[in-house]
DNA sequence: ATGTTC
């Protein structure tokens, strides 16, 4: 049996502020039956139940409420072939709407992802809620120019960086699955885990095309064309094994370290961070932070945020970059001060050792949603 | 996070 205990680990610098709600939700998961490790990111944050931010090692069992409803949530850079001198964000942002369903083939697009049909292709296409963005970015910068070049990147082409997720399906499964069989841990053979995951398989697939819909939308809307560099999941559970052994790798808000480069995006007023993982390594739970991490709750950034500024005026960054964003609320729950520093996020992360900065993006246009929302 | 609320 699992007699040692579990490691909890925090990567991040005492400049990063993280919650003390943050740190007791870590160790309560890193308590829980069969748990291996438990990893804390400098964007770690309370969540619901779980904390996000955060990646988790088991053996034997597995704790889908972990990774909590958006299963497969993640993010995906396109290479678009519109030069920056030929961006045009106010005008794009008059105008792009990613709302409805999209015009492009659902069924289609699931297919290539080897996702069936599951009742949810009417939300293909569609960014969601949250702090769900779809954002056309240049590039301000290049660290590393060798891996800029191996990834085919030019400095002078825009770039479209997308952040969503499964939308209902997730949701729903999740939702079945505590239904029936609660919060507990899943046992790796049994009937059940079995189910759990083949539909937890089929929301990743899923949330992967649904930001390649995504990209489709934005792509015709700019009139570009465009080639995906990377596309990443944070929000899993998969099998894997180390050294002496196999079990299970929960990431919440946590992106992966063993696949490749990943775009760790600030907030919509801060650059995006373009890095190479450089160890795979167990004992940060092969992950890196997802993003700039909440700094504010939703209610307290709205009832912040209000009294210094007025809508119109979060609808341009210190980049002068545009936001498209007419749910009220969601507009003051997303603003740039209500995340951390980005730039103090990965300064951990490459003081830790896990990454190389390959380039930072600047955002031009942040399209989060058109429905308005009383 | 969520066809956006039990």
């Amino acid at each position: 049996m699992n007699s040692t205990l579990p490691r909890v680990r925090v990567i991040a610098s005492p400049q990063s502020w993280v919650e003390g709600e943050a740190l007791r939700q870590l160790e309560a998961a890193a308590r829980l039956p069969g748990m291996r490790s438990a990893v804390g990111l400098p964007d770690l944050h309370p969540g619901k139940g779980a904390p996000v931010g955060a990646a988790f090692t088991s053996q034997g069992v597995f704790y889908p409420f972990l990774v909590g409803n958006d299963i497969g949530c993640g993010m995906g850079l396109w290479a678009l072939d519109l030069p920056a001198r030929k961006a045009k964000p106010e005008r794009w942002a008059a105008r792009l709407d990613l709302e409805g369903p999209w015009e492009g083939d659902a069924e289609a697009m699931l297919a290539d992802a080897g996702v069936r049909p599951c009742g949810f292709e009417a939300s293909l296409g569609t960014v969601g809620g949250g702090n769900h963005f779809a954002e056309v970015q240049r590039v301000e910068a290049v660290h590393d120019a060798s891996t800029f070049q191996t990834l085919k990147l030019e400095t002078d082409r825009l770039l479209l960086l997308v952040h969503s997720g499964s939308r209902g399906l997730g949701e729903h499964i999740l939702r079945a699955h505590v239904d029936r069989h609660g919060a507990g841990s899943l046992a790796e053979e049994s009937a059940e885990a079995r189910t759990y995951l083949a539909r937890h398989d089929q929301a990743v697939g899923w949330a992967r095309a649904n930001r390649a819909a995504i990209a489709e939308r934005v792509m015709r809307g700019v009139s570009a064309a465009g080639r995906r560099v990377l596309d990443v999941c944070h929000n899993s559970v998969t099998p894997k094994e180390w050294e002496g052994g196999r079990g299970w790798l929960h990431r919440k808000g946590a992106a992966p370290s063993d696949q490749g480069p990943v775009v760790i995006p600030g907030s919509r007023g801060a650059l995006s961070y373009l890095v190479l993982p450089l160890g795979d390594g167990e004992d940060h739970a092969h992950s890196l932070a997802h993003g700039a991490g909440r700094k504010w709750t939703r209610t307290h950034a709205r009832e912040r945020l209000r009294e210094r500024f007025t809508p119109d005026a979060l609808l341009r960054t210190t980049f002068k970059s545009h936001v498209v964003c007419e749910d009220r609320d969601l507009l003051f729950e997303e603003a740039p001060p209500a995340y951390k520093a980005i730039d103090r996020v990965v300064g951990d992360l490459v003081d830790a050792g896990l990454v190389r900065v390959v380039a930072t993006l600047a955002p031009l246009l942040t399209y989060k949603t058109r429905s308005r929302r009383e």
